[in-house]
RNA sequence: GGAGAGGUGUCUGAGUGGUCGAAAGAGCACGCCUGGAAAGUGUGUAUACUUCAAAAGGGUAUCGAGGGUUCGAAUCCCUCCCUCUCCGCCA
């Protein structure tokens, strides 16, 4: 939700970043005068109802005449303030609903564009040259068939297209990664947190994930519940209604939960492999902190994951992603892309978004301290989602005879092994 | 799934039609007291909106949510949600 006194001191500023995004421009105005009608109705709501309480009053000690004078009056008022609160309400609920549509105001330093336009920040590592190797490197579906590690035929038949099976040391990567990524975390001061799959529809609208993003986002229609498409939305939700002191700040959470995505308008996009996928299970940062900090923590965010990549020897590149590409809670969203062989290119496998308030003024979520209570900012960034990483393991540390040699850092949490051998079928 | 109990402010907990945004206690903050602390003592301590106001302050709303009755609802009625206890079932 974005910030009604701003949109009401410097609208051009909130035009320009709709703008930029490629949303509607003309919603600034209708929020504009929705605000407006709820304001004037609200106070002629506080007036009647003032002169409702003053004669109530009074009729109390009233007697006679003069009290059936005053019950009338009090009658008419009553029937006059009503409406007047309706028409109130109403308007408060549709200002409501339209400031609900809007995207987070852009960050100013954010490339303005589509998905084509976004800036690379940096580049961290090589991609490994198989050609200087002298030989073809075999894709992660090949790789994991070979090691026993992904079954993706089985859960065609069981689950169908976009599922797959992890089995034996596949499983146990999985299980590795996680642990690595809860450990790393738990050194950097989160509290790790196994969250709930399933959300009533007030977190997942809250964390902004019912707007363009809707059609992704698989929904129980019998139960009114939402699957989670990453524990950001019961991490954002946990402090729901809450006012938070500020010497509390930051609040770092580590959630690992199973993520569900329709992957919609997908088709014929990353057909093969476990790239997009409709569940897997990723381990998630998420910070609530002081609006002044946000920044920072954005770039500690984007450390951590870089950190994370580092141990796993990946190589990779850091993209400011452009605005149109944004979603719409984030102000500015750095995606990090590892360097997938077999593709010869880049792929998303972490993201970290700076949330500014937006996500806290959705789910009420405010912090107490000097000058009031006000909004705090939201921060999210991706520690390990699996199935991509595994890709990017497989991939990029495997041998010639098929098997893969595990990053250093992994060893210990894979009972020390250093190489994933191939089985016989 | 069956039966019952209950949802009041940071917490405990009073309050069954008006003077209740709400007793009392705890906690917390600040002050007094003290060599320092404890105890004691005093004051303060919800949130939101506001085309009322420079500010102090004022007005309005909120006692799980929504609706109803009434001049007036935390209090009465209806619907929904949630929590707890017992029984059953179950990883």
């Amino acid at each position: 939700m974005i910030d009604l006194r701003l949109l009401r001191e410097d609208p051009d500023r909130v035009r320009a970043s709709q703008r930029a995004r490629g949303e509607d421009v003309a919603l600034v105005d209708a929020l504009l005068s929705a605000d407006e009608r709820r304001r004037s109705s609200g106070s002629r709501f506080d007036e009647l109802r003032n002169e409702q309480k003053l004669i109530g009053n009074r009729i109390r000690s009233a007697q006679g005449d003069e009290k059936a004078e005053l019950l009338k009056r009090a009658s008419t008022l009553a029937a006059e303030a009503k409406a007047a609160g309706a028409e109130q309400s109403e308007a408060a609920e549709e200002a409501k609903r339209l400031q609900g549509l809007f995207a987070n105001l852009l960050h100013p330093d954010a490339p303005v564009g589509g998905e084509e336009d976004f800036v690379t920040l940096e580049h961290v590592g090589t991609p490994r040259d198989f050609a200087a190797e002298d030989f073809e490197p075999r894709d992660h579906v090949e790789l994991g068939r070979i090691l026993g590690a992904i079954d993706i035929e089985r859960a065609a038949k069981v689950s169908g297209s976009r599922f797959y099976y992890l089995t034996g040391i596949g499983a146990l990567l999985e299980l590795a990664l996680v642990n690595m990524a809860i450990a790393q975390a738990v050194e950097a001061g989160f509290t790790p947190m196994l969250t709930p799959a399933l959300v009533k529809p007030r977190a997942m609208e809250g964390t902004g994930f019912l707007g363009q993003a809707a059609e992704n986002v698989f929904r129980l229609e019998e139960d009114d519940f939402y699957l989670v498409g990453t524990s950001e939305v019961p991490l954002a939700a946990y402090h729901m209604d809450e006012i938070i002191d500020a010497d509390r700040l930051p609040l770092r959470y580590a959630g690992f939960s199973p993520c569900v995505r329709r992957e919609a308008g997908t088709y014929g996009k990353d057909t093969r492999g476990i790239i997009r996928v409709h569940q897997f299970d990723k381990v998630e940062m998420f910070v609530f902190t002081t609006p002044e900090e946000a920044e920072a923590e954005h770039q500690r965010l984007l450390q951590w994951e870089k950190d994370f990549l580092d141990k796993l020897e990946l190589a990779y590149r850091v993209i400011d992603v452009a605005s149109g590409d944004l979603g719409s809670s984030a102000t500015r969203k750095f995606d990090i892309e590892a360097w997938i062989p077999t593709q010869g290119k880049y792929r998303e496998l972490t993201s970290a978004s700076n949330c500014t308030e937006y996500q806290s003024r959705r789910l009420d979520i405010r912090m107490r301290g000097e000058g009031g209570n006000r909004p705090l900012a939201t921060l999210n960034g991706t520690l390990c989602a699996v199935p991509r990483t595994i890709v990017a393991i497989l991939e990029t540390h495997q041998q010639a005879d098929g098997s893969v040699l595990v990053p250093e850092a992994l060893r210990p949490y894979l009972g020390g092994r250093s190489v994933l051998e191939p089985v016989g079928k």
